[in-house]
DNA sequence: GCTATCAGGCTACCT
DNA sequence: ACAGGTAGCCTGATAGCG
């Protein structure tokens, strides 16, 4: 790599310091930035006070500003919080690595980690107590899988009779020493590294051998583990952040998305209250090893992004392997603005307080997004979806939105969306149906700074990809992916959040509005070729029917290009593609299923019905499957007719979204069942763990606590009833009543 | 005291 | 801590009914 492993801000006598991880050494560097923040103003503060001339984005215009200088970011951080200050957040906390990163680009690629990184793969079980769901810190370790770069598994295991995983831990630590590894990989960092770490403590192990300085690795609140001089990639991570996943894989673990790529394993999984069955055998090592395996699979596919942001970026590893939408924004678009000599005086939230401090209800919107809507509504074949490539990103770059040529001139009463063209400028009137006006919109004709940054972004996306299937070698695929993600996050996705402070709102209404135009323009350019054809749109997508024998793609994108034109008075590069289905089934608008061959993609909260129970996962799929399949549903309905299914199938689960003391209704399921969680199982409870609950006659009860006969068998003959009336709405529900 | 309706909170989705 | 948009479930408040 050009880039260190790892970088961590450390306050080292008196001054702020990186303390810096390369090729096995650490090492504390001084880069002469310390933390600081701008003003309008000349605070009388504790600190070192100089002035800078810059632009400032608000206005574009050149401004003095006052600079202040802080030994410390927690010097900073008690100084900065008068709301007057600018750019002071970025000098906050781990982000002061990336304050760094934009003033001195070159920083971390002075400490490259030039050997080869040492990899270790691991994953553990544990066993679960007979009558528990889960295992606790308290339950032992029955096995650990590993493995390093050169790929050949091992397997440290406990024997059936044997009760103390002490020698087991000991045996690993052993290895781990051997190894040495820089990078932990595993699936779910929140569960393995914590739970090696407390066994570890439980049994009296000292803990200092993790990590290659001898310090005691921390748990944050989090749970996930801090070792000096590791790393850890979760494999999860990259999984979950996966959108080509969405709508392909029934969830991101391990086994889903390992069998999606096309893991071909020595045997299924265990299932998981199988496996303390079969402590000291062959069987579960054989299971654990797979495991492992199914890690490696998915390692490959991922790794290269992960590596190749880094070097990309020029960031160390472990920011490479914590980016974020923000943190990629502040350092694609901090470049620019170095580079231009910019400052961001205020969030978009300052910038633009007519926006972004409107009073409005909680949870409402700051401006209006896209189209989404539903025409018609049932089944379909067969299907097209025509969209529009890289929407957002290109309207930025073909509409030359960007700080140095997009100004909010005013507001004007709600209207119609129009264009003017004067002699170095557009002018875009916009509605907004949030905010009730018609915002109006100057772009200069002169080229913008952002336009072509997207742009530069998206025509590497475009050659990369076109490369990749030319050559199918993977490198290409990385860099295409890695310059949509910039064109798409690192710039566009920014540009209209409230507390991002190099976010240029007016860029985020502009593109929103100009986006509604051409999916309209597109859903009426369908109806018009073939009459009542669309289905539903969503953004920049437009589902329609129409006879197989009649579709024409070239009269449709003919007509496209043609309209675009003329409706925009300008030739674009927007680009549409055209896909086909068997057939769909539409229900509500982003609630549809799909079928390509034998293959049913499941769309929307009502199809995923992720929380729901088991019967009702499983009516919903065997509708789905008849109905695409155009099969008779009667045989389907009589199954559920009695309700006689075990327990575990009428389990609904929740997710706990945040701490107790943040819910405003502590009366909702979430935090309910955590209280009773906590006060009844002995469950620590913390953001992200799912309840597994019934509901019993009188309220919802955990799993844990209920039995079947305490099961309230009205509410899930409901919950069959309203999904019968999801698949049909008039056979079935006339029939319900002699049915039941 | 019962039922219907509505708003708000929350989670799970989609682009 | 990228954004907005839709759907569905739940609770508690309130209105209307008798």
């Amino acid at each position: 790599m050009n880039v260190p492993l790892s970088a961590t801000p450390v306050s080292y006598g008196g001054v702020e310091k990186l303390k810096v991880w390369y090729n096995g050494k650490q090492t504390i560097v001084d880069t002469k930035i310390k933390p600081y923040f701008y003003s309008y103003d000349d605070l009388h503060i504790n600190a070192k006070k100089s002035t800078v001339n810059a632009i400032a984005l608000s206005t574009y215009q050149k401004k003095r500003f006052f600079k202040y200088e802080f030994n410390t970011r927690r010097e900073l951080y008690e100084q900065n919080r008068s709301g007057i200050t600018f750019e002071g957040s970025i000098s906050e906390g781990i982000l002061y690595i990336i304050r760094n990163r934009i003033d001195i680009p070159d920083v971390f690629t002075r400490f490259p980690h030039s050997d080869d990184l040492k990899f270790l793969f691991f994953d553990v079980e544990q066993f679960t107590k007979p009558d528990k769901m889960f295992p606790t810190y308290d339950d032992r370790l029955i096995s650990i899988a590993y493995c390093t770069n050169d790929r050949r598994m091992k397997t440290i295991c406990l024997k059936k009779e044997t009760q103390t995983d002490k020698e087991l831990l000991e045996k690993f630590i052993e290895e781990y020493e051997k190894i040495n590894p820089d990078v932990l990989v595993v699936y779910n960092k929140t569960y393995d590294i914590p739970t090696v770490i407390n066994r570890c403590i439980a049994n009296g192990i000292p803990t200092t051998s993790f990590s290659k300085n001898k310090t005691k690795p921390f748990l944050s609140r989090k749970n996930v583990a801090f070792i000096d001089g590791v790393v850890t990639y979760d494999v999860y991570d990259s999984a979950r952040d996966d959108q080509t996943l969405t709508g392909n894989v029934e969830n991101r673990g391990l086994k889903a998305v390992s069998d999606y790529f096309e893991f071909k394993g020595e045997r299924e999984p265990l299932e998981a209250k199988h496996i303390s069955e079969y402590i000291g055998t062959q069987e579960l090592i054989d299971y654990n090893r797979d495991d492992v395996r199914r890690l490696l699979w998915l390692f490959d596919i991922y790794w290269p992004g992960i590596e190749y942001t880094a070097n990309d970026l020029k960031v160390p590893l472990n920011l490479a392997l914590d980016m974020s939408i923000t943190k990629l924004g502040l350092i694609v678009m901090g470049d620019e603005y170095r580079k231009r000599n910019i400052i961001a005086d205020g969030r978009n939230y300052d910038r633009y307080p007519e926006i972004f401090q409107r009073k409005k209800k909680a949870g409402e919107p700051n401006y209006r997004g896209a189209l989404v809507d539903i025409a018609r509504t049932g089944f379909f074949t067969p299907m097209y979806k025509a969209d529009y490539s890289s929407m957002y990103p290109k309207i930025m770059s073909e509409f030359n939105l960007s700080p140095d040529t997009t100004t909010l001139l005013m507001f004007e009463p709600y209207g119609d969306f129009k264009i003017i063209e004067e002699e170095n400028a557009f002018i875009y009137y916009i509605p907004d149906s949030v905010l009730k006006k018609t915002m109006v919109i100057q772009v200069l004709k002169k080229p913008g700074f952002f336009a072509l940054l997207v742009k530069k972004f998206l025509d590497e996306r475009s050659e990369e990809k076109a490369l990749f299937k030319k050559t199918g070698d993977k490198d290409h695929e990385t860099k295409s992916n890695s310059s949509k993600v910039k064109a798409n996050g690192g710039v566009y996705g920014n540009q209209g959040s409230a507390n991002h402070p190099y976010g240029f709102a007016p860029i985020a209404v502009a593109t929103c509005g100009i986006g509604r135009e051409c999916a309209q323009l597109l859903i009426d350019i369908l109806n018009k070729l073939y009459p009542n054809c669309v289905i539903e749109w969503d953004t920049d997508g437009i589902f329609f029917s129409i006879d197989a024998t009649v579709f024409d793609k070239n009269i449709i994108i003919k007509e496209f290009n043609k309209q675009l034109e003329q409706k925009f008075g300008k030739d674009l590069n927007l680009t549409i593609d055209i896909d086909d289905y068997d057939a769909g089934y539409f229900y509500k608008a982003k609630n549809y299923l799909l079928k390509k061959g034998d293959k049913i993609i499941y769309h929307g909260v009502a199809m995923k019905a992720r929380s729901k129970d088991n019967l009702s996962k499983n009516l919903i799929q065997e509708l789905a499957k008849a109905k695409l399949n155009n099969k008779p549903t009667l045989t389907i309905m009589k199954k559920y007719k009695k309700l006689d299914f075990p327990l575990k199938d009428f389990a609904m689960n929740v997710t706990m979204g945040m701490p107790l003391f943040q819910y405003i209704n502590k009366n909702s399921l979430a935090p309910r069942l955590a209280i009773r969680a906590e006060k009844k199982l002995g469950m620590k409870m913390q953001p992200g763990n799912q309840y597994y609950y019934v509901k019993e006659k009188d309220d919802y009860e955990l799993l844990e606590l209920t039995s079947l006969e305490k099961i309230d068998k009205q509410y899930y003959m409901d919950e069959v009833i309203r999904i019968l009336k999801m698949f049909d709405t008039t056979l079935i529900v006339d029939d319900i009543d002699r049915w039941l």
